[in-house]
DNA sequence: GTCTCTCCTCTTGTATACTAGTAACCAAGA
DNA sequence: TCTTGGTTACTAGTATACAAGAGGAGAGAC
C-alpha cells in the first residue's frame, strides 16, 4: 500500500511512471470518464511501448480503484463508488483532523512563515483563475500540515485516498466563488494553527473538509449516471460475520 | 490504493493470488527476514510458474512496503522502518479509535452477541495456545467493529498499513501472559461498546492498540539490526518547504 | 601489495508470442 | 419473430526472448 514507501509508481522504469502519471491524471480529471474502455494495446501503441508497461499501470490504477480489470473482457475507468467516497472523506477527514491539532500544537515560527506563503500562492492562483495552481498549493499546503504534526509520510496514504474525493471535484468544475471560500476556510486554518489553537485547528479543518464533501454529494444528485451506488448514509451493519 | 475495492490481488489469475498471498504471509511471519534477497527467476520455478506473475506480485509487495526493488540490482525484503511504523501506529490509531467511537454508538442487540462470540474464539485460542488462531480472531472483531461503525472497507486500509506492525509482532514472539492481557484489553473494549460508552471504547482502544506499540520498541531495542533508521520520536519539522 | 581496468554474470526492464476465456454477432431452425 | 447454436473477434493472463545496467572477480600494471 502506499504508506511507507515514497511515491507509488516512481520506482519503476521511466517508461512506467510516465504512463502512470498520464493516466492518473486523465482519469482525476474526468478526461477519461468513468466506464470507458481501456484496453492495453491502444495504450502500448499510443505511448509507444509494449503491453507490458501498460499492464502494470493498468493494475497499479485498479489497485487504487480507478479501473477495474475484468479478466478476459477489458478494462475499464471505474464508476464513482460513492460508498467509496464517503469511506475516503471519512479517512481524510479523520488523519487530517487529528494531525492539524499536532500541527498546531508543533507549528514554530518558521511555520508561519511557510504556511502564510502557501496562503500567498493561493491568493495569486485565484486571482489568475488558474485552478491547476490552486489546486496544487492547496495539496502543498495540507502537505506541509501533515509534515508539521511529524508525520510526513503519511500524505502519500491520504493521497490515494484522495484519488475519488478529486474525481468529483474536477468533475463539478466549480469555479469562481468557490475558490473564495475554500481560501478563507485556509485562511482560517492556517490562523488557528499558528495561533496554536488546537482545537479550534480541528474544528476549522473539518469544516474545510466537509464543505469539499458537500460538493461531491451534489454532483452526485445532478448526475447519478457516473455513479454506481446508493446514495443514503451509512447504516450500521451488525449482522455481518 | 487499496482503499475502495475489495482484496488487492485477488483479481488477478490464480498464479498471482496465490504466490501473493503465500509470499506475503511468509514475510509478516519473518519466515524472510528483512534483507533476504528474492530475486524473480528462482521463485518463478519454486512456484512453476513464469517470471511475469511473480514480478507481479513482487512489485505489488513493493509496494506495500515489504520488498525493496533496485532495478538492474536485486529486489530484497524490506527492512523494517521504525519510521514507517510509527506512522502506521499513529494511522491505525487515528482510524480505529474514531470508528469504535461510532461502533460504540451504533451496537444494537446483534452486536452484542457477535462480540460476545469473537471473545469466546478468542478465549478458546488461548486455551490451545494457538497463536495464529488468535491473530485471526483478533483480526476478525476489528474488521467487526469498524463494520459497526459504518465502514467496512476502511479495513482494506487498514489491512495494509497494519502489515508493518504484524511483521514486528511475529517477530517479537510473544507468549502466554501478553495474550491474556490483549484478551482482557478485547473485553473492556467490547464492554464499553455495548454499554454504548463512546469515550470509554476509544480510550480502551487507544491503550490497547498503543500496548502493541510497547512490544515494537522492546524488539527494536533487542535487535536493532533489523530495523533501519533512528528510534526517535518524531519531531516537528518545520523546515520543509 | 595495491590499484585499476576489463570482462563476465546476474539482476530487473521491456518486447513479443502464445493461451484461454468472454461476449457479441450471425445464421439456421422452430 | 424468437430462440438457439456456433463462429469469430477481442480481451487479459502467461511464457519466453532480448536489452541494459550494476557489481564483483580476476588479470595486469605499477
Amino acid at each position: 500500500m502506499a504508506l511507507i514507501n515514497e511515491n507509488a509508481a516512481r520506482r519503476s522504469g521511466p517508461a512506467v511512471r510516465e504512463i502512470y502519471d498520464a493516466l492518473r491524471h486523465r482519469i482525476l480529471t474526468a478526461d477519461l470518464m468513468p466506464g470507458t474502455g481501456m484496453s492495453e494495446v491502444p495504450y502500448s501503441e499510443q505511448f509507444g511501448v509494449s503491453r507490458t508497461p501498460v499492464r502494470e499501470v493498468f493494475r497499479r490504477l485498479a489497485d487504487e480503484g480507478l479501473l477495474r480489470i475484468v479478466p478476459q473482457v477489458g478494462t475499464f475507468v471505474a464508476p464513482i463508488q460513492l460508498r467509496a467516497v464517503y469511506d475516503s472523506q471519512f479517512v481524510r477527514e479523520t488523519l487530517e483532523c487529528r494531525t492539524v491539532t499536532l500541527a498546531a500544537a508543533n507549528a514554530g515560527g518558521r511555520a508561519r512563515d511557510d504556511l502564510e506563503d502557501f496562503l500567498t500562492l493561493q491568493r495569486r492562483a485565484i486571482r489568475d483563475s488558474d485552478l491547476q495552481r490552486f489546486f496544487d498549493a492547496d495539496d502543498k499546503m495540507h502537505t506541509y500540515l501533515i509534515g508539521v504534526a511529524g508525520y510526513p509520510s503519511i500524505w502519500e496514504l491520504i493521497q490515494g485516498v484522495k484519488a475519488q474525493l478529486d474525481r468529483v471535484r474536477y468533475l463539478s468544475l466549480e469555479s469562481g466563488d468557490w475558490l473564495n471560500r475554500i481560501f478563507e476556510q485556509h485562511e482560517l486554518i492556517v490562523k488557528r494553527v499558528i495561533e496554536g489553537d488546537a482545537t479550534g485547528a480541528e474544528t476549522a479543518m473539518r469544516e474545510h473538509l466537509q464543505s469539499v464533501f458537500l460538493t461531491i454529494e451534489r454532483l452526485a444528485n445532478n448526475k447519478p449516471e457516473l455513479f454506481e451506488g446508493s446514495l443514503g448514509p451509512h447504516v450500521s451493519n451488525a449482522s455481518k460475520s
